[in-house]
DNA sequence: AGATATATTGAAAACGACTTTCACCTTCAC
DNA sequence: GTGAAGGTGAAAGTCGTTTTCAATATATCT
């Protein structure tokens, strides 16, 4: 999401939407955190320079985002989303440890490819995937793997 | 999920736990499924012989057949949970279409074997996991990948 | 700049899926 | 059978998210 202001600002123009200070700030806020984000961890974020910025803004403006392709929603746990901003290039997975609920990202170019042929095989035109796996990671492990929650 | 009643029975048992009429008709109609399956629709389907039985002891129902091992909780669009039965053997994973909202399973044991690969490589014990393709089916594609709702 | 049309805002209410509460009802070990 | 421990359905409550609505800001036209 490199310059994804200005990618923003033309998704709005291209709508005949505006654009607005409490977008710009989110926009900016969301940018900065160059990873995955709920909506209330961003809210929180942005109120702190502008307190008058609601949540309901915050949704708002990320589903814009969604919509100009510049944000993707993901759901890791059963409660709320997460959207990350989406990087020029290359696709990234996730590793989830269930015992400290940490998110580790991942790249893998050969199982990309994989998938890939699956799809074809199943005459699937393939728009996007998601592998998520869940575990115990290595501190976990280290520390006895005990449970959160 | 082959004698998945008996298994969840025994389950029950060992957690002094009581088996009720209710339970064993949503575990009864859940097994007949064999595919996966929303809470609604399994009331739905249970409520057709005996609609006394209500939404919530489905939903606590499934709960139940997840803490013995015999359902898993899959969750695609940003809606409802789907449950499906744990078969004894042979993970699958999804390709979803979105134009028809299509849910079509396959396996691929070089997937999960590159899978394994990079866990360990990050110092992951894994659990489980998780692999949906979004994508447009080939009927849908044939039909000129119209957009549902 | 001022007027005008249209989009945007925050607060509160509504939403949908799911969970909890509660008073009554089963189940099962004795 | 009896009684303690669980289970039940209905209604109310949660929680994340969306919608409604009256007030306000922005872009465009003059």
């Amino acid at each position: 999401m490199v310059g994804g202001e200005e990618a923003f600002q033309a998704y709005l123009g291209r709508r005949g939407l505006k654009k607005t200070r409490q977008r710009d700030a989110i926009v900016r806020e969301f940018v900065k955190a160059r990873r995955h984000i709920t909506a209330e961890d961003l809210h929180r974020t942005v109120a702190r320079r502008h307190p008058a910025i609601g949540l309901v803004t915050v949704y708002r403006t990320l589903r814009l985002l969604e919509g100009a392709g510049l944000a993707k929603e993901r759901r890791f746990g059963k409660t709320e989303s997460c959207y990350e901003p989406v990087l020029g290039v290359g696709h990234h997975d996730h590793l989830i440890c269930t015992a400290c609920g940490g998110i580790f990202e991942f790249e893998n170019v050969e199982i990309e490819g994989l998938q890939d042929r699956v799809a074809s095989q199943h005459g699937f035109l393939i728009q996007d995937h998601k592998l998520e796996m869940y575990g115990i990671c290595r501190e976990c492990r280290k520390r006895g793997e005990r449970r959160r929650r």
